[in-house]
DNA sequence: GTCGCTGCAAAGTCTTTGCAGAGAG
DNA sequence: CTCTCTGCAAAGACTTTGCAGCGAC
């Protein structure tokens, strides 16, 4: 199993402490550790994007095709994993949702109507007032998304 | 509660303009102005919640029993309000949209993933925050959306 | 060996679509 | 009149569940 870190930021922790993070999860609620969690964690950890159930069974059956997995199971497995907020799921209004792992990084997105170039950022006093804010109206946040539209500096002139 | 307030039923638009518009925009696509297309544009209006087409669906039965509006018939026209943006939609699980008119006040929302509840806000510094960042990476910002996802006090327990 | 897990398929939900008659322009 | 809309029901898309055998512990 490969011991690295993604490229993002230095809040992404390594593989193996997820993984033995999942394994302890597992043990606590009297659970088993079987392949098919395995390769889904492994499969999510590797990801950069957000995964829908169905991507993320397609991929397995690309990566794993002896195991077979059932989507049945990889429901199962998100659910399981985001009942214990390992990852985290969205929806961005389309249908269904997406999922990712809870410790990658995080960023908000500043999109230009105009050409379409995505802007990633992330802002301190942002990010403290959203925790402010939950905490005041009684929410546990778990995450949050936000998009800013306009128009970039290229296309204004 | 300092800065953050939920108070946001201040209408922007008056029902007459938002009715003109909605008149205009059929014209425009040659498309008819109809009994059902119009009681689902003042439903929404004289809703202060964010209304899934079921629970708006259930509305139109109770308050226009006779026109026995069908299911079919709100979702058409939820689809055809969204993509003229004159109603935006928020997704906050497995269990579909929620759809409320864009004509009112700005704010953003708070969805509790556990109950589907949704918590709207205002909050001038993050609002003032997005501004200046707009600024700082030459943006011109036109608007934005914002979702806090996590679970509500209510689910906490 | 026990008991949870898995794949499969069937069953649920939620949403969209086809159609023939109704109705707006 | 013409052409779009509507309600209904069937179809589709997405997710969950029941079950019998499999496999982790």
């Amino acid at each position: 199993m490969p011991n690295v870190t993604t490229d993002f930021n230095d809040r992404t922790i390594e593989y193996e402490q997820l993984l033995s993070d999942f394994k302890a999860l597992l043990k606590k609620n009297s659970l088993k550790f079987t392949i098919q969690r395995e390769v889904i964690l492994e499969t999510l950890y590797n990801s950069d994007e957000h995964l829908t159930p169905e991507s993320l069974h397609h991929l397995l059956q690309e990566k794993f095709p002896d195991l077979k997995t059932g989507i049945a199971t990889v429901y199962r497995t998100l659910s399981l994993l985001e009942d214990s907020s390992m990852v985290t799921s969205l929806s961005f209004g389309a249908q269904g949702k997406k999922y990712e792992l809870g410790a990658k990084n995080h960023h908000d997105h500043l999109i230009c109507t105009e050409c379409g170039n995505i802007t990633e950022f992330v802002d301190e006093q942002i990010e403290d007032r959203q925790h402010f804010i939950a905490k005041e109206l009684g929410f546990l946040m778990k995450d949050h998304s936000m998009q800013i539209y306009g128009i970039c500096s290229n296309c204004q002139k």
